[in-house]
RNA sequence: CGGGGCGUAGCGCAGCCUGGUAGCGCAUCUGGUUUGGGACCAGAGGGUCGGGUGUUCGAAUCACCCCGCCCCGACCA
């Protein structure tokens, strides 16, 4: 390609709008453009690069086993109605109606398409397993899209579909995916971890998401620091440290107009773990829904909202209004557990636990010494307290550390979640109709481009691992005499002969500027063509990361094969 | 949806407080001088000042309403 016919309108200023590097580099470089909240055009070099991930993640799935095909995105409202989430998806999915009327949504994941795809076709168990996958745009009318490509309402997602006639066999396929993943993300050259996760609404038995570790990450990760163990806060589990205090008498304290449980304790001079923290929530969904719950953690902890919700098999919990505080005849900021006229549910670790001080649900007044055993007879004790670093690991003792991480990867056991509702059927060995098990593995393949651009960066712009960027080499020429241009040509078409992917700069530009786009936009490989190298047979070759060398124009092409052969091999190949 | 901030040329900004008919840097176009790290000189083009209503002789500027964008919280690839 030819610089001076490309659309690449690298920008010298950062646009005030972006936050996160990978947003501010993919617009300053002209890879993206925003059209509106949320939804980007990817500019010719951008879906270059797109192209490039998508071929490792096609390879390494194609691999695995599965095969590829292309769903809708503009889907009708039945299916969703016959898998029961039309009602249950909420504003995120995009509904509408046709010129007859005909309600439809913008799909922002498949299980219903391709359950009614394999409700239809599949047919004998011995097509079983089988995985279906795409890569295509999804919409989810997300609240809040922010830092460009990492979370847009259009993206461009891979998801696959297992069907098996059995859990073993879907268990063979999640640790086939799990592994795959794992090559995908070691061949896109990121640090990545794969942490135990919440199946969310989608149900289903185990999951596990595929995080890339980033300061700008929206995931909290807890991991040891020692083994293994890595799970999302919203599902980590760990031992809190264990405090004791001093057993007594319940009493009333005043505390007037002190409610944050930070004000409480340095009032009464007491740490944050002998405060007793409770929550009042209302529930929706499930079988509870429209009641009211009080969830009591240390003071020092916070409550883990997705683990209450499925501990009460609930869609959606809120903090309860005023107006359902004075029902319960309790008081915003001085709730307490003791005699409240709601269930309450305690985290497990304060089993036993007494010397506490907790909100008396007066106005102005807590209670000390609260022992739970006497004082909150009918508690039920649940895992409700949010990991936190220094905790201590079940699984081997050490520290729990905490990351931060961006969701690149999401894998699900389903069971039959859709399948039943579905009707995805098949006739088993014993000639009987049974339901098929799925699994269902998405990556987010435009958050990947943005999340490799976090970890791929430096003052002067993206460093693209050589097999992802938008071109290997870019060829620049110095000067507008003949022979600068000639040999350029020389070496450009030199380079496309090898199969290199090659821009050559054929722009009017001073040195400077062509230099500064080629490192803005990560070319890992530049070939300076110049009088002043020429007449002596030297061109200089410049890696992005700071390797050099030299080498004659008869020779140079070759040169760059071996350089970028080289820089391949510094990228862990997919055997891990 | 709640809280905070912003909207003036493609990008970055000034002007607004104290109304008088829009400006700077970069980018773009023309000509010239330059040419190994974002050049210089001269000239030019480009703006319904987010939209509407109101106040006023007069509104980018003041008031009200709406729209859009960004950041922080609840969702997720």
């Amino acid at each position: 390609m030819r610089y001076s016919k490309l659309l690449a309108p690298t920008l010298r200023d950062t646009p005030a709008d972006a936050e996160v590097v990978s947003h501010q580099l993919l617009l300053r470089a002209g890879f993206i453009r925003r059209v509106t909240s949320g939804v980007y055009d990817y500019l010719p070099m951008g879906l270059r690069v797109l192209r490039n991930i998508e071929h490792v993640v096609r390879q390494e799935m194609n691999r695995a086993g599965a095969q590829e095909l292309l769903l809708p995105m503009v889907q009708p409202s039945e299916l969703w109605k016959k898998s029961g989430r039309w009602d249950k998806y909420g504003p995120e999915l995009l509904r509408f109606h046709d010129r007859h009327q005909h309600e439809s949504c913008l799909g922002p994941t498949h299980e219903e398409v391709i359950c009614d795809l394999m409700s239809r076709e599949l047919r004998s168990y011995k097509q079983l397993p089988m995985n279906l996958y795409q890569i295509q745009n999804k919409f989810r009318d997300e609240i809040r899209p922010r830092f460009g490509l990492m979370r847009g309402r259009e993206f461009v997602m891979k998801d696959a579909y297992s069907f098996h006639a059995n859990e073993s066999c879907l268990a063979e396929e999640y640790d086939n995916m799990y592994q795959t993943y794992q090559r995908i993300f070691t061949r896109l050259n990121l640090k990545f971890r794969a942490v135990e996760a919440d199946n969310g609404s989608i149900g289903g038995s185990a999951s596990h998401e595929f995080h890339v570790l980033a300061d700008s990450g929206e995931d909290l990760i807890a991991h040891c620091s020692a083994c293994d163990y890595a799970a999302n806060v919203e599902k980590a589990i760990s031992k809190a440290p264990a405090y004791s205090y001093d057993d007594s008498t319940l009493q009333t304290v005043s505390t007037p107009r002190t409610s944050a449980v930070e004000d409480v304790a340095s009032l009464l001079n007491a740490p944050l773990s002998q405060l007793l923290k409770t929550l009042i929530f209302t529930i929706t969904g499930g079988d509870l829904d429209g009641q009211h719950i009080a969830a009591c953690v240390r003071g020092s902890d916070q409550v883990q909202d997705i683990k209450l919700i499925r501990a009460l098999g609930a869609d959606e919990i809120h903090l309860a209004s005023s107006e359902t505080l004075q029902q319960l005849q309790s008081s915003i900021g001085f709730s307490g557990p003791v005699a409240l006229a709601c269930p309450v549910y305690i985290e497990s670790s304060l089993q036993g636990a007494f010397g506490l001080i907790a909100g008396s649900n007066q106005q102005d007044e807590h209670l000390s010494a609260v022992n739970l055993q006497r004082d909150v007879p009918n508690a039920i004790y649940i895992d409700l307290r949010q990991t936190q670093e220094g905790d201590v690991c079940t699984h081997c003792a050490a520290n729990i550390a905490m990351s931060r991480g961006i969701e690149v990867g999401h894998i699900f056991a389903l069971g039959t979640a859709y399948a039943k509702p579905m009707e995805v059927m098949f006739q088993d060995e014993q000639g009987k109709r049974a339901v098929a098990t799925m699994g269902c593995y998405g990556i987010g393949v435009s958050r990947l481009m943005a999340a490799i651009v976090e970890q791929c960066h430096d003052d002067s712009g993206i460093t693209w691992p050589v097999h992802l960027a938008p071109f290997q080499v870019s060829v620049i020429t110095l000067g507008k005499s003949e022979t600068a241009l000639a040999a350029s040509q020389q070496i450009y078409e030199g380079l496309l002969d090898l199969d290199i992917q090659a821009l050559w700069d054929d722009r009017k530009e001073r040195p400077g500027v062509k230099f500064k786009d080629a490192e803005l936009m990560g070319i890992p490989l530049r070939i300076v063509v110049g009088d002043r190298g020429l007449e002596s047979d030297t061109l200089e070759l410049k890696t992005r990361l700071g390797g050099a060398a030299e080498a004659s124009l008869a020779a140079v092409c070759q040169t760059a094969q071996t350089m970028l052969q080289e820089m391949v091999q510094e990228i862990p190949s997919s055997n891990t």
